[in-house]
DNA sequence: TTATTCGTTCAATCGCAATTGAACGATCCT
DNA sequence: AGGATCGTTCAATTGCGATTGAACGAATAA
């Protein structure tokens, strides 16, 4: 595999790696997932190490976490024992995928936080630790997170059911 | 002012703290926005920089980034010449503020991107520089993300208002 | 067996963005 | 007027996490 990478493909990645790096992600993975993307063939990891001018160790680490998102998947190529990439080109797929491994589980740590904290709440109301003033304050605006929370994991598996 | 957080507080501070560096953001404006949501009285600057223990520096320019995006909001003491904060307790409102503010811009910005990659294409196709099928499948894949944040944009709005 | 060729790991490095803190201009007070 | 108290700015620093690259074990080939 010795290739050149035309000025869309080139210019695909940097896009995909600033995306990736604004979202607080690793520049590299947005980069691998946007060299597979627009990737007609599978690549090997030194094919995307090459491509990308990245270290093999930058490659192992991210297509392990891209495929641990199921963003790219292994494929095997008979013949040849290195592992091969590819993207997964259904985005509405991989959008669902995102949501179930990443969001939705951020929001169930979330829940819980949120539980513990209004524990703490009622433990230090007992105490006497807040005025009934605060307290009736903390309570109210902690309520409300709690409430948003409950729509928003309501509201997010129909939209995406509407995409 | 001059008050010891409680127990309650400190904690929720620093989860929306964590929270906002894992989304790629300031730590200290997660503090901030934190401090006041759960803050009876409005607090200045100082009093914000005291409590969560950073500079009037950092606190200055959090509490403006929040304030731009209309998660907080500043009143005014009579007085007293000093700038008050404090936070905006609808969690709604906020929500639907930064889909306005950060996350439509983006999708815009993306779209903008996106039309300017399928001009390098068209351009690279006429001169050659790909292949009659690499170019079909750049072009199929372009176009699948078109697709895709059309229908986002679309939906989006619409969750908005299920919230 | 030994020699390659894989992918992974992890300590060291590097780069970037958050944070600091001093200097500054503006505003208010006396 | 001068002095005090604001908020802001920005160059210097810091801290964190991404990235590197060498070392490693495993699997294959000779």
């Amino acid at each position: 595999m010795e290739i050149t990478l035309s000025k869309t493909r080139l210019e695909f990645i940097e896009t995909v790696g600033r995306m990736c790096q604004q979202l607080g992600l690793p520049r590299s993975i947005g980069q691998i997932y946007g060299l597979l993307y627009l990737s007609p063939a599978s690549l090997s990891l030194d094919d995307i190490a090459e491509q990308l001018s990245i270290s093999k160790g930058s490659a192992s680490t991210g297509t392990r976490q891209l495929a641990s998102w199921q963003a790219i998947k292994q494929v095997w190529v008979p013949g040849d024992r290195r592992d091969y990439f590819e993207a997964v080109g259904n985005l509405r797929d991989l959008l669902e995928s995102i949501y179930r491994n990443y969001f939705k589980p951020k929001l169930e740590k979330g829940g819980r936080k949120l539980d513990s904290l209004l524990a703490t709440l009622e433990e230090e109301r007992q105490q006497g630790a807040v005025s009934p003033e605060d307290y009736a304050f903390f309570k109210e605006r902690l309520d409300n997170i709690a409430r948003l929370e409950d729509r928003i994991s309501r509201v997010l598996p129909i939209a995406e059911k509407l995409l």
